[in-house]
DNA sequence: TGACTTTTTTCAAGATATATACTATGTATT
DNA sequence: AATACATAGTATATATCTTGAAAAAAGTCA
């Protein structure tokens, strides 16, 4: 029941201009020529789209490259200063912003910290403002360049113009962040749940690059998982998918601390380890304390491997991905040293046929990745919308 | 990372084409003034492409409607002769084929029964290839009027001119299907998993009807999920996902027929009831068996459904559906007296932002579906690339 | 019969991608 | 240094497409 579209022939351009700016920028440097090919579109209106481009400023013209014997191609490329984006981590413990060029060059930062318990939205509105704000400063950049802003935020986020937010760690109950920024900004918003966002950056640029069909795995205090189909990012009925960690692996097991029982969460999860392992939880040591459970070889650690294995081969079983990659930094704690062990665990614990098409990769990008992520939900919509971009004038001058 | 396609010109028409017959198909007998409401075209579009569909004999003509005071609508609707689809079922009892005109009546059928364990290849290619003869004979219709056949089949299908077809329940490893077919007819062949099909068609005709996000969830002896993501059939990278009766939702616990330990189809699968109740098993009569533990309350039936309604739970957690239908005969035993409780169980095992927003019906199909999902394979394509249609000369006759 | 209403078709206009011919810009050869 | 050659990119003519406006069609109502 795929539902076609497009009507006029305007839109024709306006998806061919799409399609030829997502291939600039996910290739890189390129000739008109080699668009072609690369597109599938005639060498006449690639010249034609690019020249559009070009004049628009969004594409520029990035040096040549000589052939034997023949003109030299013309190499092009986004421009990486045609605008910017901004991408917020709001964490447990910080917001952090971040403002970035189209090349994903970080060119700002600020960071506020958060104490423990305090996370009032009022505060975290204040902070992502005034992030804003100062990334703007520091980098020189006018707003009028600013082609979006992406939030990545802990809880279920609610697509919608208000952006309502569930998020119980947070005491979050239906708090309307979107509505609540755009009282003190108004560059155009993207908020978005932050396991999501760093998701699709390691599906852009880290460990995910390429795949159609992945799942992004997350382990820290909590767990979550990033659902890509068919190269996007899952989102369900009501922006809620993905939310892995509160499946039930060992029915009536141990409780979780949304106050179920047998959650995945309460296995994989980095507290959950070290409670199962008799350690004082202390957000400020969690990492240590991990890290020496795992050197240590803790059976609490094996046990938890045997979980995580499980729980890998249930996202495999389910979504049949070519892809899994595991991040999180207790994900990759546990990663970086037992991925064998892990990956043993899922065989024995997925079908056969699946799991032999499925790789299980290590993420590659840090924490800042949420930030990153978030940022890239506004390239997403600079590269199908480019036509209209809010910072089209500032960006010409 | 959406790819945007669509190059020239001429694949406008061929989408709008899509567009308009899409809507002929599912909204039923419409005047060519209602459609361009319904899809957004303009009243020229739609008398061009109508038009088209006319003479190519797609579409016909379904009466009036008059209106007050203005010239009357003509109706339009899909020639349901215009063109037939063969729906094939495998199941582990029988091969059944079906033949539809497009309007989904069944215009006639031919079932082969199968021997317990005899699910010899040729066999069963056999009978799928003595059916397609005896319906084409049944019904009248000419070879070249077939759209395609539509296979469902149990275990995991690759998807690819092959067909390659892992069935552990039939023995069957790497069986091409779609090639061993092919050598017999040369109608255009769509080979897919029978949960699959049959989730399709409750979607389409079914409970399911409407939805974007939906699991239909399949529980007879063995267990499985149709995902459908953006109102398709999610299919995952090698058209394996849905595999949720293998999912782990006990780590440890019963042992599965896979081999596996503490998978869901332990626990809800048809035959692991029985076995759980003391029953002896019997092919012939765990139907009447299943229903006669529901029927008395058996605390193994309790269970059951508290295992039901957190399997539900994970895939609202992971896929956050708009809803959830249970079909397959097992899930309707249980679930026509006891979908209160599967209801309840599921809510204690998820969390309540996506559980609120999902609701859990029965599916509405018999066991028919299979083969009318397998049909709907076959409409699916004709829906999508119907200008090139095979039976296009046999139809215009 | 004639005015009016609503649906459908016709027609001209504007926009697009493509093929083909053509121009631009280099290297290789004489 | 001049010329031939090879490759990259552009301009033009053509066939399609969708659309808005006008026209036609086919009724009702007074």
């Amino acid at each position: 029941m795929a539902r076609p579209e497009r009507r006029t022939v305007r839109d024709l351009r306006k998806g061919n201009r799409a399609v030829l700016l997502r291939a600039l920028y996910f290739v890189g440097p390129t000739s008109r020529h080699e668009l072609t090919a690369l597109t599938g579109l005639s060498a006449a209106t690639v010249s034609n789209v690019t020249g559009d481009l070009l004049a628009d400023n969004v594409i520029v013209e990035a040096g040549l490259v000589d052939s034997d014997g023949g003109r030299p191609r013309v190499l092009l490329r986004v421009n990486p200063v045609y605008g910017y984006a901004i991408g917020v981590d709001v964490g447990e413990t910080h917001v952090r912003v971040e403002l970035f060029d189209l090349d994903m060059n970080e060119k700002a930062k600020a960071e506020y910290a958060l104490r423990p318990g305090g996370h009032e939205v009022e505060l975290v509105v204040r902070h992502i403002l005034a992030g804003i704000e100062a990334v703007l400063a520091d980098s020189g950049v006018a707003p009028g360049q600013v082609l979006g802003v992406g939030v990545g935020v802990p809880g279920i986020v609610e697509s919608g113009p208000d952006a309502l937010i569930h998020a119980q760690t947070f005491g979050w109950d239906s708090v309307p962040l979107g509505a609540l920024l755009r009282e003190g900004t108004s560059l155009p918003l993207y908020v978005d749940n932050g396991a999501k966002t760093m998701g699709q950056a390691e599906l852009w640029f880290g460990a995910g690059r390429g795949s159609r069909n992945a799942v992004i795995a997350l382990i820290g205090s909590g767990v979550g998982a990033s659902i890509i189909t068919d190269g996007v990012t899952y989102r369900g009925a009501n922006s809620s998918a993905g939310e892995w960690g509160h499946t039930k692996i060992a029915l009536g097991g141990r409780t979780c601390r949304c106050g179920g029982r047998g959650c995945l969460e309460a296995y994989i999860g980095a507290e959950a380890i070290l409670e199962r392992a008799g350690l004082p939880l202390d957000t400020a040591t969690e990492q240590a304390q991990l890290a020496e459970l795992v050197r240590s070889g803790s059976p609490v650690i094996d046990e938890t491997v045997e979980y995580l294995g499980a729980g890998l081969a249930n996202l495999i079983n389910l979504f049949n991905p070519e892809r899994i990659v595991v991040g999180g930094w207790a994900g990759l704690t546990l990663g970086h040293h037992l991925l064998t062990k892990i990956k043993k665990a899922a065989a024995e614990n997925c079908l056969t046929q699946p799991f032999s098409t499925a790789s299980i990769v290590l993420g590659r990008l840090g924490p800042d990745a949420v930030a990153l992520g978030a940022a890239t939900l506004v390239i997403e919509e600079f590269l199908l919308s480019n036509t209209a971009a809010p910072a089209r004038e500032a960006a010409a001058l």
